[in-house]
DNA sequence: GTAATCTATTCCAGTTTGGAATATTTTTAA
DNA sequence: TTAAAAATATTCCAAACTGGAATAGATTAC
């Protein structure tokens, strides 16, 4: 029951912050993670659906007096942890950083939780275990096209090597 | 009857090197761009089939004796002229960079097109128009989230445009 | 007072994904 | 030499995702 997209994890450090009912969860993506992270809102329902079946959040029927009821969604403990080791996991691409560690640092930041030197540290060094893992693959470069490609991994992984070191000092006062 | 997605250019571009069955399409796609591209077998097919429908292609049954018939599949001048437009056309997004760019240059250089320079310098174009967009809007800049959100933009798009001029480089001699 | 917007959720058609299923032919190795 | 493995060639399927429309009551705005 593991999950590949991380959509989920959003949805479920949203619930992080206490039980919403799906609107709100969406509203909350919408005002905050927007700017870095798209979902549409039937997708958001389509995967409350399926975290509940996974155990990792659970819903209520809230019954109210002349209106349709509405499911409030809370997060379990099982769905708390997985949460957590999310949280506190490097990505493994750097094409997962725009989307997905970004995520990681807004919710250390907005959770207040601690690790955020952490996590990042944790992060360059499996970039830098990548890029030379792509330095030292320099032999089957026969053409421009394969130069071109290998200059434009190295010099992606390079500046985000570089914008994760910034990142230090911009996360090191209070986390 | 424009197609957002653009593995179908690659398939497009795979053909204008020939007529091909749908196997050898996909052989081609997986010993030269397998690297920075994916696509499955079955999305092949099924791309070649809407493809055909949409008029970019034709196919034609190649009966055999004592064995089943094949489908060639051939490019159509309507097909060409698409291909040759989205070839020459700059990305929108540096995200865009890493698969559907490099496949640009990778095809001007396997079909010996005209145009590398030129294109390469559209794309400069369009990511400085970006990048100057995204320095101007600094006014939102709140907390250290959105510190690190705004200068992982730049460092991303900075590091891109400094490629470009490197590739103009690569391909100045024969393009 | 009625139009627009907000709250709240569901449904649907079209696409995409990854994998398995099918079936024939050619190559390899015991 | 014969069985197994790999290559050729294509289809099918379930699950997931996408974007948008449909529904429907409540509140706000003009």
């Amino acid at each position: 029951m593991s999950f590949k997209s991380s959509p989920e994890y959003a949805l479920l450090g949203i619930l992080m912050t206490g039980p919403k009912h799906g609107y709100e969860i969406y509203g909350y993506f919408s005002s905050k993670m927007k700017q870095f992270w798209h979902l549409s809102m039937s997708q958001a329902y389509a995967l409350l659906k399926r975290m509940e079946k996974n155990g990792i959040l659970i819903s209520k029927e809230e019954w109210q007096v002349n209106r349709p009821s509405k499911k409030i969604f809370s997060i379990t403990q099982a769905g708390k942890e997985r949460f957590l080791d999310w949280v506190h996991s490097p990505v493994k691409h750097v094409r997962d950083l725009r989307i997905e560690f970004m995520a990681k640092l807004f919710f250390i930041k907005e959770l207040k939780l601690k690790g955020a030197l952490d996590i990042i540290d944790k992060q360059i060094e499996v970039l830098q275990e990548k890029l030379h893992l792509i330095k030292s693959s320099k032999e089957k470069i026969i053409d421009e096209f394969q130069t071109a490609l290998h200059s434009f991994k190295i010099a992606q992984m390079t500046s985000a090597i570089e914008w994760l070191k910034e990142c230090k000092n911009y996360f090191s006062c209070k986390y």
